[in-house]
DNA sequence: CTATCTGAGTTCAAAATTGAAACTTAGATT
DNA sequence: AATCTAAGTTTCAATTTTGAACTCAGATAG
């Protein structure tokens, strides 16, 4: 794990992610969103493709010059349920209130929620886990 | 989420977390494992426990006089299922072998991972988790 | 063809943070 | 009275971050 608390130890990181999860992969609509100064926007993006995180994506919009997308990788979506279950420790730890998202089923619409679950995918008892070192 | 970005968004207070989910809770240990200048520690810690994710424990041992440990606040604990879904995440896309530590139900023996379950328990399918804002 | 606009950066000085090492403190032990 | 230890403070140089101004490349306007 001292790899990963390399990777998101830093503010700018997790809030650059956040925007990657929300949709929004353009540099200057993330500077405007987050009010990061350039130099480091431009610094922490670079470190997110060189670990493959993100990825540059060329497009472009009608009229007008390519341009470069960051979007983010099959390892990037991976980081989904860390986030997730970021999101509802702040919920629940935090904010006190409601969380500004939710998860929902995207065809039943039925809410969805981060657990720890056995083999047979059924929710375990958080209480019941414990950690063992492997060796 | 931007609290616990800035709350998480550092190195420093990353790797504090884990040692204190390991059961490390004395400065100077935590000191060692992670060879963290003083002045950064010290700080960190005082910005946990401020936080109310970690609080000073006295404790004294056989002949010493008391000192001051830090553990876990329930709000603390509850952060382990972030850890473990960045645990899981490092072991997949990260270090790409097997991850230091496995969690593992404590009767059964039986491994258990962090997964998105619906209301009745049951792991979804994460493709089919989709944000929705709340307003 | 010259001027202007925009997204995506560089560059640079000033301010903040970090790191390493030395110093402090309060009790317990010699 | 001198020494030891855990847990800090203090100090100061080195690194990082910030904010602001500047650059660049292509698209479009006049």
């Amino acid at each position: 794990m001292a790899l990963a608390a390399e990777i998101l130890g830093d503010r700018w990181t997790l809030l650059i992610l956040r925007e990657a999860f929300y949709g929004v992969c353009r540099y200057d609509d993330m500077r405007e969103d987050l009010k990061a100064p350039r130099s480091t926007l431009t610094d922490r993006l670079n470190s997110l493709v060189a670990r493959g995180i993100l990825e540059k994506q060329p497009y472009q919009e009608a009229g007008d010059r390519v341009r470069q997308a960051y979007v983010l990788t099959e390892a990037g979506r991976g980081l989904a349920l860390t986030f997730l279950a970021l999101a509802q420790w702040g919920e629940a730890h935090v904010t006190g209130g409601a969380a500004p998202v939710a998860v929902l089923d995207r065809e039943t619409g039925a809410p969805l929620r981060v657990a720890l679950v056995d083999e047979g995918g059924r929710a375990a008892d958080p209480a019941r886990a414990a950690l063992r070192l492997r060796n």
